[in-house]
DNA sequence: CGGAATCCCGCTTGATACTG
DNA sequence: CAGTATCAAGCGGGATTCCG
């Protein structure tokens, strides 16, 4: 089980794992701006279905990247924010950001 | 089909399909180091079969990001190499490499 | 309001085999 | 050596529905 070894702990494979998720990226991102309720954030995503954003913001919280806090109250409330290391990111989220913007511009010309 | 414009046009939804394959981010680091023909980089990825691999690259070269070239000889000899686009996301790799030693330094502790 | 369970569908991955 | 074609399988996203 050694021979992938090179792989595995690649941190590059570590992040393709991390980030797979389709809304992964927008939700770091929007949730580096502000901490968040789900329904906020929501409507920030708006093709999103609540299952698949509550499935999203499950895998993220599992993998460590943003906390979820939850109010015992009526009706329930509950925010999202980054965590320690969620917030590590957002250097490389702000370069990816702009990257993507050069590349936009550049394909709309052509 | 302009209801969804807000996000459509959001950089971060273009660098999640750009780099949705599996193997991107591996593969643009690889040759971001040295121009690389197929079977060197298959080698640095020894999980990936021909036609994976194939297909990755032909992915990468239908967005811009990576450049092939082709020598008409016997046996065949194809380089593969970052185009402009590919080396100016290199400082966002490079910072996503960073944070995933950090991500794994962390979760290897715990 | 927030979340979980189910099912369905499509896409990507990967194995295999075949061309030039 | 490099690439394509085909096909099977797995996974993830999305819609729906039901709980607290």
């Amino acid at each position: 089980m050694e021979k992938n070894m090179s792989i595995q702990g690649c941190p590059f494979f570590t992040v393709q794992k991390l980030l797979a998720g389709k809304w992964a990226l927008l939700i770091m991102y929007f949730l580096g701006e502000e901490t968040l309720r789900f329904n906020e954030l929501q409507r920030k995503l708006d093709n999103l279905t609540h299952a698949t954003l509550a499935k999203q913001l499950k895998a993220l919280e599992l993998s460590g990247l943003i906390i979820r806090k939850e109010y015992a109250q009526i009706p329930p409330k509950v925010e999202y924010s980054l965590s320690e290391l969620g917030q590590k990111l957002q250097p490389s989220l702000n370069s990816l950001f702009e990257w993507g913007g050069e590349y936009l511009k550049y394909t709309s010309g052509k």
